[in-house]
DNA sequence: AATTTCATTCGGGAGAGCCGAAACACTTCT
DNA sequence: AGAAGTGTTTCGGCTCTCCCGAATGAAATT
């Protein structure tokens, strides 16, 4: 856990990441943006090429499909994801709306897998989108089984960030909702991420009651009334239910 | 072009391949594979969890979901893919065959987007697979619409492996079935890639005629008789070319 | 308790990466 | 045309960083 870093490997993915940010870049622009001599950064363009996972075309420089076929890779093996199998879609077809599955990583709620139902609106949501656990639903979920001090320690170094004023930013109120979401086998959340949204979302427990993700319905509030909330409340609870008894046959 | 490369870099990918290969690895297991000191994989490990693209559970180390996230983010810039839009799946519905959209890069025919139909045989497809452009209907197709010369070079890098006994390994039937091809518009593979199957392909242009990608359709040959093949190879032909439309307005 | 296996830390030496400067390639002015 | 501007690529010597053997620590296994 010492800093046992390594220039080259954190530049290289800086480099990745400020391509995946602005879908790719010439060698001034980048070396610009991120401050590095641009000899320097042509370098690790000309690195990164012998990889494989970023291509030049015309000075032109992109990530490749590697991180597709790694991404899915992992996806692949992750034993939520292979659980949940066509529950997402059927959530999809029946309520209409946005359906998402969710994992916790690095103190984030992560998107694994997403699946637009015909009455979607239309979010930026794709797999591998990240957000603060405390500013959604599913995160609320993933957190509500999570024990208490691990918890405390996600808000202590992530602090409990404002994304709209219907956010959660007191811990005391974050803590009573998760006992309330324990309760009632679901966590809801209005507005609290984006203004004028309503997510809806079930955690997925394994049978040593350890948190392995959440499935999760977006819709506008306009749309999505008492009477259909208890409605999706209800579906997401049976599909997580689902796919927690297909992870003991993955 | 000169090897400007950088060791560290180089190093850092090749042990991300292998967590992509094999769904993780611990320290001592990878520096085996990888032939390097224990102590070198597992300073570049430790350099790569800094970066966030890696993650350590209990000392077992894997690719994080930020892999899924550049590659969805790349995918999501790529024209062809956006053109592409619901076809895939109206393809899937109407044919209940395996549809895949697929692109070349570095040589290689990679799959972007895969729609399972209700029928489809489960295939190890998914984005990011890459394959031999000459050994797959849409590789085929794509060669076809590139110049000569070009494809020439493709076969002098990497020759024309056999995958299959059906596998074209002779340049001139090659080149004989690429006319062929431009002519009738769209591309057939029987067990050339994998034995049993047969795939049916079109060609997406853009409107200055430049290969964009290709539009598969793959079943087993017991289920695909010749008027079946017709049949699907109009679909995928009139996919293309709707598909060729839509480039306009993205 | 001893043994094996594996992860992690340490540190001195060597070689790899770093970046300024110069050369080159293309455009866009005057 | 020529000149000036913009951005990419090459070069090379200095320095700093990565490298890896060896020691230590932590766990599992006998």
């Amino acid at each position: 856990m010492t800093g046992a870093s390594n220039r080259s490997v954190e530049r290289a993915f800086r480099i990745v990441d400020e391509l995946a940010e602005n879908g790719g870049g010439r060698v001034s622009e980048l070396a610009d943006r991120l401050e590095m001599p641009v000899s320097t950064v042509h370098n690790y363009l000309q690195a990164l090429v012998e990889t494989g996972y970023v291509s030049v075309d015309d000075k032109e420089y992109t990530t490749t499909t590697r991180f597709l076929e790694v991404g899915h890779r992992q996806r692949h093996r992750l034993e939520v994801f292979q659980a949940v199998s066509d529950e997402l879609q059927d959530i999809a077809a029946e309520t209409g709306e946005h359906v998402t599955l969710m994992v916790e990583e690095n103190d984030q709620c992560v998107i694994v897998a997403v699946q637009e139902g015909p009455d979607a609106v239309n979010l930026f949501a794709y797999p591998g989108a990240r957000m603060p656990l405390h500013a959604a639903a599913p995160g609320k979920a993933i957190l509500a089984h999570m024990p208490d001090d691990r918890v405390q320690e996600i808000i202590d170094r992530q602090g409990l960030i404002e994304m709209t004023n219907q956010t959660i930013t007191d811990p005391d109120v974050l803590f009573d909702q998760l006992e309330e979401i324990r309760e009632q086998g679901y966590a809801i959340d209005e507005g609290e991420r984006i203004a004028g949204m309503v997510c809806i979302s079930a955690p997925v427990l394994d049978k040593s009651d350890e948190i392995r993700g959440a499935i999760c319905v977006c819709g506008p509030q306009s749309r999505i009334d008492e009477a259909r909330r208890a409605e999706i409340a209800d579906i997401v609870k049976r599909s997580a239910n689902v796919t927690q008894v297909n992870l003991d046959y993955v």
